[in-house]
DNA sequence: TTATTTTGTTAAAATGATAAAAAACCACAC
DNA sequence: GTGTGGTTTTTTATCATTTTAACAAAATAA
């Protein structure tokens, strides 16, 4: 177990000072050429690597960004990471990951321990406690403790930061409008409650192009799922309300879910129903992920390009660790979706 | 955008040393009582923290656990992380992640990467070019620097150092009994390369279990398949291949896969040629993810509990981290795996 | 020769915290 | 008034690095 090479070090088996070495090594002229070799070589050789702490110690900068997400179990957040370690690597920096199980408090003690890792900035989602309630001083005090933010996907509209977001309506105009394009006219929207943001901007890009297709919408087949809570047990829950849905509303032609788990439970029910998908159903889901490409038949489904996302996050966030105190005005990226055809629509 | 509270300032403001209000903090009675409470009300009051790099510079210590995955848009990995992050997290240790993409070369940037980042040991679970290579002299110098590593799922036997691994020869047993139990008699074996070390032991469990029930192993329906490269592609192609298995070998009545997407795939595979699940055909697959839970019919599978796997290897790294120097033998941890029954077999 | 500039090197300070050693202070006895 | 013992506080060293100021010695100019 060989000890770490210092300059400390260096400098005693040279016969040197340890501001020789360090000013050496960083091939500074004050140096004569005769030392610089010398002394450059010497650690060359002893593969010498300056010790990241101290050098955290004294730029007040660790190089590490944090990252809050509200699920690690998720293929949306699993690429979005991707994303973020991608470019992250690329330019020297380390991501630290919390998860907060969609709970406020979690979010809030996590924010606090990394902050106290020191970490340069945050890339984050919120979870969905901290949606519904709105409680955004967290981030509020650690934008003013001077740390910067980038959110993702889950924003908050009236915290000043950069954003990257994904043109939720967007997509979901798309899926909307492709369903009206093979010929549906009762198309069933599974969304979320309108808290979340995502789910209320999906809700209002498929109504939008009802509108625009003239084509009323009908309350009875817009299910908002509620969906704080167990999972395990709302899927079966999910499942019986569709086929309530179904029960009374008996001409239902095409299916828009928000998400895949959405998507998979109508396919279920549809089966059950000995629906043909997509001859009698069609269905769009949103967010390609693993469900969507290996379920039967394979859904058509909106993709969010998460590690895209991530990507984006990433450099906005080290983008303005560059900037110090400098202002620099906040921006919001958009992620553009794109429609991933499979078996699931004509 | 307040600086931060040091104990430099605190004794300043209030006229002591700072050794004085680093004592009194620490509540050491060479403190006059006075003077503690005084220095600790004032600390309180200005939400003083030590810093973290400061203390890390002095104990070299960073209470940072290196993790390293192959992939993490995968729900067994996720799984882990989450496990890892619980233990870790209420022990006061922070966790970075890197990702392999099974590329033997990124494993070794990445290990070298964290190790600049001065983290206090590794987890870590082998990417799929180490286990082919064989190459392992990053493992064996990281361990002769003094940085411990505990591996966990796919795992190197001869290094020393902690593990945990997956009781996967047990796990393969279970589920090829239960396809014998259940009235199978001709089992199809989807499983990895032997060099895969999970697929080996899998697929000596089968071999154990058809053998023990005596049934003589058929080479026709043992199907290794070849996973190095692009995913995508590879779908396809195995569905094309079990296919002709079933062509070659008409009566088969089970199917035991080691992990999710082989069941998936020979699940698709069965519904194109009409044969019922599990009434024609019973499947057991490995792992238990999204994709068992909401396949239809879903799966009966071999779950690995991910989880408790991250928590045992976080347990062992920092219990192992509090030895120093000390000796202590390496442990490998073995964590039961368990058959979750669905609607895929009898 | 003396003064000035140039060149190369080093000591010192700073970052934030801790711990060991040293010093200061106080009370009491002789 | 001096020594002893105990308590309290400060000084100093340390961790690895960078930066600034200082200081030589050598070279050049006057």
């Amino acid at each position: 177990m060989k000890p770490k090479m210092t300059l400390k070090r260096i400098a005693r088996e040279l016969g040197v000072s340890i501001s020789t070495v360090s000013k050496a090594l960083h091939d500074n002229k004050e140096i004569s050429q005769d030392n610089r070799d010398k002394i450059q070589a010497f650690a060359k050789f002893y593969n010498y690597r300056p010790n990241n702490i101290a050098l955290s110690l004294k730029n007040k900068k660790t190089k590490t960004l944090g990252l809050i997400i509200p699920e690690i179990v998720h293929n949306f957040f699993a690429k979005v990471i991707s994303g973020i370690e991608h470019v992250a690597k690329s330019k020297g920096y380390n991501v630290l990951i919390a998860v907060t199980n969609e709970s406020f408090d979690k979010e809030v003690i996590n924010m606090e321990l990394l902050v106290h890792s020191n970490i340069d900035g945050f890339i984050m989602s919120l979870s969905k406690e901290t949606l519904l309630n709105q409680d955004k001083h967290h981030l509020q005090e650690t934008i003013n403790q001077g740390i910067p933010i980038v959110m993702f996907d889950r924003v908050l509209d009236d915290i000043d930061c950069d954003k990257v977001i994904v043109d939720d309506k967007e997509g979901a105009r798309i899926a909307t409008q492709k369903l009206i394009d093979t010929g549906c006219k009762k198309i069933l929207l599974l969304t979320t409650e309108d808290f979340i943001n995502i789910g209320k901007l999906r809700t209002q890009g498929y109504l939008e192009v009802l509108d625009e297709n003239n084509i009323t919408p009908d309350p009875n087949i817009i299910y908002r799922v509620s969906d704080m809570g167990n999972l395990e047990r709302k899927q079966e829950a999910i499942e019986e309300d569709i086929n309530k849905i179904f029960d009374r509303v008996s001409d239902i032609d095409g299916i828009f879910a928000v998400n895949e788990i959405y998507a998979i439970t109508a396919l279920n029910v549809a089966r059950q129903r000995g629906l043909r998908v997509p001859e009698d159903l069609s269905v769009v889901s949103f967010s390609d992920g693993i469900l969507s490409q290996h379920s039967r038949p394979s859904l058509s489904t909106i993709s969010q390009h998460g590690f895209k996302i991530g990507e984006v996050a990433a450099s906005l966030l080290i983008d303005r660790l560059g900037y110090e105190d400098e202002e620099k005005e906040y921006e919001t990226k958009i992620v553009k979706t794109e429609l991933i055809e499979r078996d699931s629509t004509r």
